[in-house]
DNA sequence: AATGGTTATGTTATATTATAACGCTTGTGT
DNA sequence: ACACAAGCGTTATAATATAACATAACCATT
């Protein structure tokens, strides 16, 4: 059994855990997990596809949140690692774990199809790389593994 | 000795084997490298770190290139495996080897400070993340390694 | 509870990255 | 020469992201 059996999960639950992960997490660090803050998160939990930053600023109701407003919540989220972003898909993805902080740096396979967004931590990949890395006499900073691919769903 | 010693090479080499190799590949394959996509091939190869599209856009001594031209290029450019795009800086860089097309995906060591880019081909390393994927029943298509830091001369 | 500093948000404008759509030109095979 | 496909020019616009400055909310200390 894996990690995340997404076809067939109480996603409530997946907010709910994820939604007072954060507000621990932001409590301990003393950082504040506000309203705006709060509603981005949950709307990028809405599903464990990566959501794109303007279909989040769509989502608010109130239709007069605008870009800024949105993006600084998600510069927020990503600061505390409470969000991840995918670069290949200029989207964003909930972290399922916030409280330890990867070493590993961060390693996400993402379905081409329906972008679905799981997360791996293969550390042994990661030391392997870093290590073709420094014999280069780079300074490693931070892996981030985007494995493209199809999703269990979508083999179809 | 790395396949890249980037601090003290007759860039000019890069270039001309570059271009080069690019010739015979679209030759093989019988595409054809028209003026533009040649143009924007050698602007790439200037030097070893990512180019934006914008960039080249306004390198173009003409001055009424459009974007859609450049775009096009870049995407043939991509296509024929002689460029790679970075995503995480929106950005290109020529493919040393184009002529192999690489079953371990595109890995770079990604300089934050200077922009320089260099290949890896850890196989070991996808392989690993590979099975790892597979084993949660993801098909695995393009393995992407972008690996941020600071390159030899940017550890000052 | 007033004060003042810091943090967060609102608002307007604009920068950056990328593509759609359409028509013309050029190359290629017959 | 002809027809078809591939490439390119041009205009417009979509999609993604940030700068800059004004206002508001928070909160620590008086």
């Amino acid at each position: 059994m894996t990690e995340h059996a997404h076809h067939q999960h109480n996603h409530n639950h997946c907010v709910k855990t994820a939604m007072e992960n954060a507000a621990l997490l932001c409590e301990e660090k003393g950082v504040r997990l506000t309203d705006t803050r709060k509603r981005v998160l949950e709307l990028i939990w809405q599903g464990h596809e990566a959501v794109k930053a303007y279909d989040l600023i769509q989502q608010f109701s109130d239709g007069g949140t605008k870009p800024p407003t949105v993006y600084r919540a998600l510069d927020f989220l990503l600061e505390q690692g409470l969000i991840h972003r995918i670069d290949s898909l200029n989207a964003f993805i909930g972290c399922p774990h916030p409280d330890h902080h990867d070493e590993c740096g961060l390693q996400v396979l993402v379905c081409d199809e329906c972008h679905l967004v799981e997360e791996l931590h293969t550390h042994d990949a990661v030391s392997t790389i870093a290590d073709a890395a420094s014999a280069t006499g780079f300074k490693v900073v931070r892996p981030v593994v985007e494995v493209h691919g199809l999703c269990e769903k979508c083999q179809a």
